[in-house]
DNA sequence: CGCGACATTGAGTTTATTCAAATACGGTGG
DNA sequence: CCACCGTATTTGAATAAACTCAATGTCGCG
């Protein structure tokens, strides 16, 4: 267990909407820049290090959050402990959405690998809906995606027996990736998004590994053979 | 399995909205009288037999669905075939939100016992929404309450021993109810909602049976001891 | 009554889990 | 630079759980 970092002291400092590298992919895409005006409250923008936890589930948040590069979990736990990973967060996704809805937040989000994110506060996001159809939209827009994200979670990697789900992880990670290429999560994170043991998880990609459906060409990157993992996916 | 029935033939009538009786757990719940003026396109009302089908996944509709009574299962498929419940619609419940972002109907929504719902156009509530901040804030807060449930399903339907999740689901159906009593569905959909196979859902169910966890006091009416679910929900 | 659909049960097999041990790895401090 | 520590991974062996395939039982309906 890595050591929690408050991440308040990681500011970075405001972000520059109007000039955002990743402004076509982003909640705000849409915008003009008139409406960025408007913006009298700045966004803030943090970097934060493996390990540390973005919110916890039932803080009473007011700040949604656009990740730039990084990869977070969202964590459920069931009254005995167990905790069950439920999506992934990834670059130019939103998570915390639920707090324009006023619940608490529903997971912990917890960093997997270094993340920068840009706090978007309620009340900003609010505004800015209320002129502009188009940022309503894209907010329904990423309702649906996360919907979608969690069917799919059930349907693909929670059915069937291990080495199909760890295949259709591991297929999942390298989707709208040219490269072929990925970098794996600790087996116990596995065994959490798939709800299989850490074990079985290391078993399971030790047997990839000498089928060689996975090379590792450096420390933890590693090459798919795609085309079998498919097969190895389907029966 | 059953003949699918087209629901175009089972138009009941056009609904009065603005008397509904379920009126305050509703879409509209937030709706003026002046607003239901503005409802030219009048809002049909369908009965639905069971085993019938509301839409078909990749079905390019026009029409969300609340349902007045009943209950349908939302269901995906893998590539092998076998099929994934990922949540059921009940009473008060939308299903196929996603028609609003432009997106196909996301699963097949079969009914499981005989539904009624009421269709509503996504060109009314695009307009309606418009005008009344209200209906877009209901909207989200559907969106997010079928995200949660979407998460529940993952953390408390798809993880631990089978008894766990057959005994984690009985009690999902007897909550916000006063009777400890709910019907059961048919062994091969408990298997597809819980990720188990069909004779396991039915020798544990036999198995609850006999432990007294669960008496059939009439057919297909099961009386469930809660406390005791809960423990072997736990354990 | 008999048919068909569904539910239950049984036996044998496979798969995953548990618990324990051994191995690899990264980072720290001597 | 190396020894050492803690942590994560891999592997093993025994056990338990779930799956498969087949047979039997049950219920409702024509």
């Amino acid at each position: 267990m890595v050591k929690n970092v408050s991440f308040k002291e990681a500011r970075d400092g405001e972000a520059d909407c109007l000039n955002c590298s990743l402004r076509e992919s982003v909640l705000f895409a849409e915008l003009k820049e008139e409406d960025f005006e408007q913006l009298h409250d700045p966004i803030d923008q943090y970097t934060l290090p493996a390990g540390s936890t973005l919110y916890h589930a039932g803080d009473k948040g007011d700040r949604m959050y656009t990740v730039r590069s990084g990869t977070l979990k969202l964590v459920q736990y069931l009254p005995d402990g167990s905790q069950r990973i439920v999506r992934l967060i990834r670059s130019t996704d939103i998570t915390g959405l639920e707090c324009i809805v006023g619940e608490t937040y529903q997971h912990d989000a917890i960093v997997l690998q270094e993340t920068e994110v840009c706090a978007l506060p309620v009340r900003v996001v609010e505004e800015l809906s209320k002129e502009n159809p188009a940022l309503y939209r894209e907010l329904l827009n990423r309702w649906q995606r996360a919907l979608n994200e969690a069917d799919a979670w059930l349907t693909e990697l929670s059915t069937g027996s291990a080495k199909q789900r760890v295949a259709r992880l591991l297929l999942r990670l390298v989707r709208n990736t040219q490269e072929s290429q990925c970098n794996l999560f600790a087996r116990e994170d596995m065994g959490a998004m798939l709800g299989i043991t850490t074990e079985t998880a290391s078993r399971t990609i030790a047997e990839f590994k000498r089928q060689s459906l996975l090379v590792e060409t450096s420390p933890n990157q590693f090459l798919l053979d795609i085309p079998n993992l498919h097969r190895t996916a389907e029966d």
